[in-house]
DNA sequence: TTTATAAAAGATATTTTTATCTTTTATCGA
DNA sequence: TCGATAAAAGATAAAAATATCTTTTATAAA
């Protein structure tokens, strides 16, 4: 469905929120254990993250990652966009150029429903809704959660 | 979505599908031009998709692909899980290998929904019903339908 | 039986994605 | 101010996906 750049993004995200929610900043050390995800690629993708304004960083001791106000409010369909792009949402399925009301893909109006949907769901969904799930580990980010 | 791979499958799937519907055979080169792919790649594919019997293929003069009468009734799902396998209907969407009912990741129950709908409509769409709209040009295989 | 045709098979090449490594820059605390 | 820390930036590497090329095999028609 998303590129593995693109899940480790929205785990890593998650992951900050839930970390940082009281000010704290979190490290790529940190990021990496907590979402079971390679260092220096965990690193790569949130550099591109907070160029792109969607999470906060702090060079030196005591810094780290964090969400400002403002982030902690974003959906899961910002992060998608910004690390993949709007393909997945407003592309053919069958990978058409030019697919179109007027000239569609047999498929075209099935897949519209179903890219609405997911649409919907990613965007209404903010990055700090799991904090408390996550906390209480009804939910995890990662397959070892011993 | 799926990979382009996939998505060059499907495609000449319906293209042979429909151009073979009366017992004819379809080329390589025909389906190529016809939806639109690199001609070495859509072999390749082909002979894969020829291996696990969702198309039938003969070699040699007036050969080529075209359907059995079984091979008319496969779904989108068939093609799909025969070349991207069962990951983008059961996997996770956060890439989280152990992610299940007992340890969900964060987003696991409402991607159950989402997937479910895209398999049952991938699973009840046949390969040969869009014979008489491709036909009548009311849907399409490729950008350049002029 | 020979020749032409078309897919199968196998080998190779290119591009993109994923991952790693090294150096630089910013910031904090001693 | 200096040393340690942690992210940013840039370069490189490995793996996977996509694409192409060449040779072989099966089939049909002349």
């Amino acid at each position: 469905m998303f590129s593995k750049t693109c899940e480790y993004a929205i785990r890593a995200v998650l992951y900050i929120a839930q970390m940082s929610k009281n000010g704290e900043k979190v490290s790529i050390k940190s990021i990496s254990k907590g979402i079971d995800s390679p260092e220096h690629f965990i690193a790569k993708i949130l550099q591109e993250l907070s160029k792109k304004g969607l999470v906060q960083s702090l060079k030196g001791p005591t810094g780290g990652f964090y969400l400002s106000e403002h982030s902690k409010k974003h959906s899961l369909a910002d992060i998608v966009k910004a690390i993949d792009g709007e393909k997945i949402f407003t592309g053919c399925g069958l990978g058409i150029g030019q697919c179109s009301e007027e000239f569609p893909c047999p498929i075209h109006n099935d897949f519209k429903v179903i890219r609405k949907k997911l649409f919907d769901l990613l965007q209404k969904t903010k990055v700090n809704e799991f904090n408390t799930q996550l906390e209480a580990k009804l939910a995890f980010l990662k397959k070892n959660h011993t």
